[in-house]
DNA sequence: AGTCGAATAGACAGATCTGTCTACTCCGGG
DNA sequence: CCCGGAGTAGACAGATCTGTCTATTCGACT
């Protein structure tokens, strides 16, 4: 048995964890192509070895710190939407909060996941995969909250504000000026206004 | 002087039109990082000396084939709009009917210029420079357009309109099945609904 | 004390990438 | 006819990248 106090199907280790996270900092900075494995590991302080031993490729490597960071990016969502108290629209308003203030982070670089799926163009690259698994999750959080808000068409809906969204953080990262999380939020206002059951 | 009949002041030439519409074509489905000067010179049909008499590194051809097809694209959507008649809001929603059929076409793989901000992080790199210009260019012409049609705020109407561009254009590409130009589309006619003067 | 697993440093193979250079060919205008 | 500009093929240098392998160390548990 494992020296792991839980009972984890993925191996727990210091190191694999140290890997995750300087790989998931480096590759948000610089894109995923444009890191080498041995800027990783002389950041990390890991012995190549050691990463082989814990993922099959650096693919794999990226996948899992995408999936490992997209769960916490989940998690941070879900503690400010429920930080928001039990109006429903609220709840729905506090995404862009939570936006806003992602955008305000000054070593905000954009967003890996849409970065993982525009240098990964094969349809079966993990990458890929991870970055639209993750966009898919949150889609469906918000579907969610519009839908509990008794709003119309909460799945196209959901739809439009990920478009929001995932342009506005396009946009924030594009130019590192503007208040682009602004004009998400009140284009999402409008379009929540237009679907409110009159 | 030249042979050239027009007096044009960057060199023309049938081996450099040849390698900019090559590397466009390679770059746009593959991402710039992912793919080597020396795959687009094989598919160009050109000496590697040719490219290098033309332009000063791989990033500079880049550079200039983002400014080539980014005034094509440009252009293209233009004569879309004029096409649309003199109504000022069917000539802004005619962008939206533009971006359904790129996106309908079978070869779409998402954004150039997109992709090149994403791709290079380095606030000087020129790809990311082409790639925020051409937005920037984008913009301009349908805050124009908003302002035409006599709609509030047409400064940020236009940049909410990009993110819808921009988002539905990540998406389309993301997920290759849903249609999210009519998404788009649809949630355009809201903001401009909620921007118009009553 | 001894054993075993985890991690290490670093060499290495084999690809691949950008950019340079040379020597050659081809063709059109004077 | 020949000169010069444009292009070519391909070797080459020098980096860099992923992934493999070996020999070694270290610490925890028995």
């Amino acid at each position: 048995m494992k020296t792991t106090s839980a009972s984890e199907t993925p191996p727990r280790s210091a190191k694999r964890e140290q890997l995750l996270d300087t790989a998931w900092a480096l590759f948000c900075r610089n894109g995923y192509r444009a890191i080498g494995i041995d800027t990783v590991l002389a950041e990390a302080g890991v012995a190549k070895m050691t990463l082989y031993k814990h993922f099959a490729s650096k693919e794999d490597l990226i996948a899992a710190a995408m999936e490992q960071k997209g769960a916490l990016v989940l998690a941070g969502l879900d503690a400010v939407i429920d930080a928001a108290g039990n109006d429903p629209e609220r709840r729905l308003m506090a995404v862009f909060d939570w936006l806003a203030g992602w955008f305000a982070q000054k070593d905000f670089s954009g967003c890996a996941f849409l970065k993982a799926v525009g240098e990964y163009n094969g349809a079966d690259d993990k990458p890929r995969q991870a970055g639209a698994a993750f966009k898919r999750a949150m889609r469906e959080r918000i579907e969610q909250l519009c839908a509990e808000a008794g709003l119309a068409s909460p799945e196209q809906l959901a739809r439009q504000l990920m478009l929001l969204i995932d342009g506005a953080t396009l946009h924030a990262d594009m130019y590192h000026q503007s208040d682009y999380a602004t004009d998400a939020r009140a284009a999402a206002e409008a379009l929540i206004a237009a679907a409110r059951p009159r």
